[in-house]
DNA sequence: TGTACATCAGTGAACGCGCGTTCACTGATGTAC
DNA sequence: TGTACATCAGTGAACGCGCGTTCACTGATGTAC
């Protein structure tokens, strides 16, 4: 085998997607250094030839959790426009989709995670800082040029506001017409302005 | 005295009161019954002659966290709208108001918790799920009646949102540009609305 | 008014359990000659 | 090509700790007579 070590790095990947699945799914208290290696295959006692705390892995999970569920969007958004949709309501109506809904363990981290990452570490809140960053300039890149500049961030608020509440109100109807209220307004107000006259 | 025991009644308020405080601080899983009963000057051998369970403590401190914040609002949004500022202006500038960055504790439970609700036992799930209908009955209320029938859940999820946001880049100037973002894109769709002619 | 007793809020030690972390060891992989 | 050895990923038992919960007990409060 060319690499050395491959083996290894096979397992850190298995460890690593393990944990961004979970943290989603359960939130950073809910992940287990046990539970993680057992998902990956492994025992918990080498866990620590991978990481040198939970923490660390914790970080190591924000950061893949945020690159697979960009990965997803970027899939699902592509889908829409072959669809004929444009690229806002693409956008939109992937980050807001029923399927969002329920796929909490593929979704979006922030959306999952906002409300703890104040009472987490330096190290994880650094690295779910960065994701909060990134949501929003993948949501800038999507809003028309004529939108203001409080616009992305406004339009990221209600996008993970939405997601937020739906999901506490659970996949039912309720949930589902959050996530519909949110899809419209965003679009009266932004698709809108790209398709009308000039006012 | 005339209540029959009004001395437990005393220690059960201060039990929920540290507890509702405690949620909002360290989240539904920071919260821990020993902790909690120090903070009411109790030790922890008494808790179970006031509550079934943690779970049922978590439900109690999570209504009393909203009556709390709902209260605490009140109060901000008056003070505001004496000194001349619309209702709605009142409103989002207490809730997305510097002050609510930091003021964790005494702040909107349904911003400190949403992200981990759905991951909560049935007891406390329900009652957060009051907590977030509540919140956008409150915020119906202040929207002009104009506002489409979406508004109230998107302007929730904009605030909600925006304030998670905000706390998780942390108490700076990233932070607070959220806020201010989302206050202005709130007030400049909805304010103009009551005081701009009709188009 | 005073004594004897029942009630009851709160105490503090103890329980079983699961957690993050450590470490001596195993067994497979790869290298040296 | 084959044997001897070093490396190293992963194992599983063990640790200290804090958690939610239980329970026998204490001491103060209130009632009966």
């Amino acid at each position: 085998m060319p690499g050395p070590s491959n083996r290894k790095a096979l397992s850190h990947e298995r460890i690593v997607d393990a944990a961004a699945r979970a943290i989603r799914r359960e939130g950073y208290a809910g992940v287990g250094v046990a539970d993680i290696m057992k998902e990956a295959g492994l025992t918990h006692g080498g866990f620590y030839a991978h990481f040198p705390s939970r923490d660390a892995l914790l970080a190591a999970a924000m950061e893949r959790a945020g690159s697979d569920g960009a990965a997803r969007m970027k899939q699902s958004v592509a889908r829409r426009e072959a669809e004929g949709a444009s690229t806002l309501r693409a956008w939109v109506e992937a980050y807001l989709g029923d399927a969002h809904l329920k796929g909490c363990e593929s979704g979006c981290p922030v959306a999952a995670l906002a409300s703890e990452m104040p009472r987490q570490s330096t190290e994880v809140r650094e690295v779910s800082a960065v994701r909060v960053q990134r949501l929003i300039q993948a949501v800038r890149a999507v809003l028309p040029a004529e939108a203001g500049e409080h616009a992305a961030v406004a339009v990221t608020s209600t996008m993970v506001g939405a997601l937020q509440l739906a999901r506490a109100l659970g996949d039912n109807d309720d949930g589902r017409a959050v996530l519909a209220s949110a899809r419209q307004s965003i679009l009266d107000q932004y698709e809108r302005k790209a398709v009308g006259p000039a006012h």
